[in-house]
RNA sequence: GGCCCCGUAGCUCAACUGGAUAGAGUACUUGACUACGAAUCAAGCGGUUGAAGGUUCGAAUCCUUCCGGAGUCACCA
């Protein structure tokens, strides 16, 4: 890309001889040419054109004449309007091609030294991963591999969210209904099993509550409570955690485990271990499916007390203030947001707490120079106080901070929910795209003639190509619609569509095993399927590096599938092994070859494996 | 109600961060496998970018006001 920076300070020049107008190099907004107009890269003068008194022709004129004159690589230029497009020569995008080949970490930065900490998943061990935590693995998985690519030495982290009222729910209801049932003993994966019993816990809190409400207590607090003509049924729709909290057996039970939990009973703790080593098994098996790592976890239940030294410390350096009842709030009413309370009356910590204490832990452990985290744009407002908290506590990273905050998948019918059974839970949806593979590739030789296990292996890589990618290309910040009834697509704007250009370029390179393509030295016409080709490849480590800086994936996404269409565009229009001459030959071998690994390097970045076949 | 996000072709999404005639896929209608793989390619159809103002050489993008949708305003996480 270093051309770019030629070219804008030979502009910056020519504005400075021809025009005794000093500009910055910076100023001088570069892009590649549309398509429809001829030329390579395009400088826009008009922001020139005002403060130089000259017509956009004029200094369009004036300035391509002296770029072509000054820089051997621009052959040629034209104006249209205010913009200035030059033509680069042959030989320049020959001898891109010769350096990509050549530059085994082509779209890999160099290390930077700077360490980012990126939490994504973050599950809750009361429920199975559903569609929602697909997009929030897919974006932190793509997000740190990209920053990792862009120089970052990163960390993977979740934090698990294993304490609380919520996992108390399936323990009690395993303990009172369970009889002892296990994964093993019901051959049922360990989160959707303990997941199970969180559900029977609301199923019978709901009778328990149901049966309530016609009692006299019931109804004399209906009565004495309601406000004006509330219904019944609107009336106990929103008292219901009130019951749950003053009057439910069930709701005291669980309350009390949660207590046990907290004095360290053993009894409960171990109960508490057993049930979560389920879930744990389970979480690691679909992440091992959708083919993720973590380097550190993070368990709430170590973390949930941390912070609260850090509160008195700010307390005491009057970043918070405490109120009569002993509860400490941080006023943030000078920013434009609300008093937010980070401790409890009681002196106990809030998720907030939590999170303070928590990035403290994390950069004590690391030295982190940065943190992402990929939550749900629900949370918006929660990591916008927590950020500023920690800006005032005077963390140094705190102008690193990142919340990578994304958007909903609903349903056509609405949003997902756990509790109506609407949600898409996430390891079926992997084996229903690996399924759709399947069946799309029934009448295809080259997968029919592969053994058993090399078949599942190219099916897998297909279906969940076909899933990320249908993910990772919408803009994280946008809400998504899935319609789970119709099967994901393989064709158009897919994953497979990329891993076919792959592919197609695979099968033609299985005939040079010593990549050996020749000399594409004489070489010296370039069409204009090959020059879109280089120009598209050439991008590769900018986009890596402007995805980094916006922490979205989508972008790599879109690339990809802009480059295989390209290919399969050149596939079709020209001859490789039958080309006019051998240095076309050649040439077009050692393109495919660059293109490959482009695709393959940019897919990987998305979590999405290339087959070799399919 | 306050704050925040979103609104682009029937549907799913783009638009190089203010640039040229708003592009792809899908669906629908056609055409291309005895040339390196048809999960492909080509052509057609489809738009007042939610609406109205404003800013400027230039607006889907920035500002204002509306309309529509989601989220959030817990001593829950």
């Amino acid at each position: 890309m270093k051309i770019l920076e030629e070219i804008q300070s030979t502009i910056v020049k020519g504005l400075s001889t021809i025009y005794n107008h000093d500009a910055n190099a910076e100023d001088i907004l570069i892009s590649q040419t549309r398509k429809e107009f001829q030329g390579d890269y395009t400088v826009v003068v008009f922001p020139f054109v005002k403060i130089l008194k000259s017509s956009p022709n004029d200094v369009g004129n004036k300035l391509g004449d002296h770029v072509v004159q000054s820089l051997e690589s621009v052959d040629s230029f034209n104006v249209v309007k205010g913009f200035l497009n030059f033509s680069l020569t042959h030989e320049y995008w020959k001898n891109q091609l010769s350096d990509i080949s050549s530059d085994d970490s082509f779209g890999i930065h160099p290390r930077n030294g700077k360490k980012v900490l990126v939490e994504f998943s973050s599950p809750n061990t009361n429920k199975p991963l559903h569609l929602g935590h697909i997009r929030n693995i897919l974006l932190g998985w793509s997000c740190s591999q990209i920053l990792d690519a862009a120089g970052y030495d990163v960390i993977k982290t979740q934090i698990i969210n294993d304490r609380g009222i919520a996992v108390c729910k399936s323990m009690l209801a395993w303990q009172k209904f369970g009889n002892n049932e296990t994964p093993e003993s019901s051959d049922t994966k360990g989160d959707h099993f303990v997941g199970k019993y969180y559900v029977l816990f609301e199923q019978k809190f709901k009778v328990e509550y149901a049966e309530w409400q016609k009692t006299e207590k019931g109804q004399q607090v209906f009565s004495e409570l309601k406000k004006g003509e509330q219904s019944e049924e609107d009336f106990f729709g929103k008292y219901k955690n009130t019951y749950f909290n003053d009057y439910s057996e069930l709701g005291n039970e669980a309350k009390d485990m949660l207590l046990a939990w907290e004095a360290k009973d053993d009894a409960i703790r171990n109960l508490w271990m057993m049930m979560n080593s389920w879930v744990y098994d389970g979480f690691n098996e679909t992440y091992k499916n959708i083919g993720v790592t973590f380097d550190k976890l993070y368990y709430e239940s170590d973390t949930y007390l941390l912070g609260k030294k850090t509160v008195d410390e700010g307390l005491e350096r009057e970043v918070f203030f405490r109120q009569d009842d002993g509860s400490v709030w941080i006023d943030l009413e000078d920013v434009g947001m609300d008093q937010k309370i980070v401790l409890r009356s009681d002196g106990t910590a809030v998720y907030m707490t939590q999170d303070i204490g928590t990035a403290m832990v994390r950069n004590s452990d690391f030295g982190v120079e940065k943190m992402v985290y990929v939550v749900g744009n629900e949370q918006d407002y929660h990591f916008k106080v927590l950020f500023e908290i920690l800006k005032r506590l005077g963390e140094p990273y705190a102008d690193e901070l990142h919340h990578l905050s994304y958007g909903m998948i609903e349903l056509p019918s609405g949003k997902m929910k756990s509790r109506e059974g609407t949600v898409v839970d996430a390891d079926e949806i992997m084996v229903e795209v690996i399924n759709e593979a399947r069946a799309g590739s029934v009448d295809r030789g080259e997968i029919a003639e592969m053994d058993k296990q090399a078949q599942e292996d190219v099916l897998r890589k297909i279906g969940l190509a076909a899933l990320k990618f249908m993910i990772i290309k919408v803009q994280p910040k946008k809400g998504m619609t899935f319609d789970p009834k119709e099967s994901v697509d393989m064709q158009g704007q897919t994953g497979p569509y990329v891993q076919y250009a792959y592919v197609r370029i695979q099968s033609v390179l299985r005939k040079f095993e010593n990549k050996d393509y020749g000399s594409y030295d004489s070489y010296k016409e370039l069409n204009e399927f090959e020059l879109a080709l280089l120009k598209e490849i050439v991008e590769y480590p900018r986009l890596v590096k402007d995805s980094a800086e916006n922490y979205d994936p989508s972008s790599i996404a879109n690339y990809c599938y802009n480059l295989g269409k390209m290919y399969h565009r050149f596939f079709h229009e020209v001859r490789i092994l039958t080309a006019e001459t051998e240095e076309a030959k050649a040439f077009r071998l050692q393109l495919s070859s660059a293109v490959a690994n482009v695709l393959e390097k940019a897919m990987s970045l998305l979590g999405i494996e290339m087959p070799a076949k399919m």
